[in-house]
DNA sequence: TAAGATTGACTTGTCAATCTTT
DNA sequence: AAAGATTGACAAGTCAATCTTA
């Protein structure tokens, strides 16, 4: 497993940093990237796993008898099927998790949590959550969090 | 060049969706990735970029003499050195930028934006910052500006 | 034919090792 | 030796094509 620390940054704007509008989406960027780095970085040190990675093991844990069909699993983690093929196959050989058979269907698969990623999941949710807090709840005030639900719900991608 | 949308979401939290500022950290995750996808499919589908490579060409046309060595670049691009000479590869074929000795130093690359770079750019900052202002300014008001640079502030990555 | 999943080709990113020039 | 860049081996993602079962 990799380490990877990587702010978007730049990308964002276009030299228009002149409208204060403009300027505030750029800052969203710069926040949302070091933020995310900060908490990919942490887990990986503490508990070697990437966010994907923990993010299957999240979705397994809250699924019905911590088994989903790949399919269910790559919707619940936002990547494509094929993408996910290779993740479960990695994770697999880290028995982090286990392929199984479908009883009705034979061209499923499931995924299940093995006892190593069950556990492996309830230290890593830990880190996690203390990172949230650490990097970000702490640093704002009751105000400041219903404010910045507020302005980001506007930003609905409904269109 | 592929066409991309990737949500990050989930990954964010750990099912203390309780928490009303970890609700809004992983409002801040979504709308971030809405955007940024957002702005990236447009960018692909109207000037076949991505904003990586938009990025590579804002950096080289702001740059003195439209020219950058590929270590200056790679660190305004925030992109490893290894990672960006693909990069370059990939854009040298198509035309946009080309690589050149440097004058006084014959280990260093320099990497200029050709015509076809120039003018690609140009029309891609305008539809950089209609995205912009499209799916982020226009949606909020001033104050709504205001108050949210103001609560991002305060996530400066100091620590 | 559809669905479920995998495979193959490719882009992008990382790091460690390498090569050349200072 | 150290700096500038490239290379090679991987991880992670995408899409299009393929294979098997329904």
């Amino acid at each position: 497993v990799t380490a990877k620390v990587k702010p978007a940054e730049e990308v964002i704007d276009g030299s228009l940093a002149a409208d204060p509008r403009a300027r505030a989406w750029r800052l969203l960027f710069e926040r949302h990237a070091s933020l995310f780095a900060r908490l990919e970085a942490e887990m990986r040190a503490e508990q070697d796993l990437s966010l994907t990675w923990y993010d299957v093991l999240l979705h397994l844990s809250e699924a019905p008898r911590n088994r989903l069909r790949m399919n269910e699993l790559a919707e619940a983690v936002v990547i494509s099927k094929s993408g996910l093929t290779g993740i479960v196959d990695r994770m697999e050989s880290a028995g982090l998790v286990a392929r199984e058979p479908v009883a009705g269907d034979r061209r499923a698969v499931q995924v299940s949590l093995t006892p190593a990623g069950q556990e492996r999941f309830e230290t890593a949710s830990q880190v996690h959550r203390r990172g949230i807090r650490e990097h970000f709840s702490d640093r704002l005030d009751e105000a400041d969090g219903e404010m910045l639900m507020a302005i980001l719900k506007k930003l609905a991608p409904a269109s």
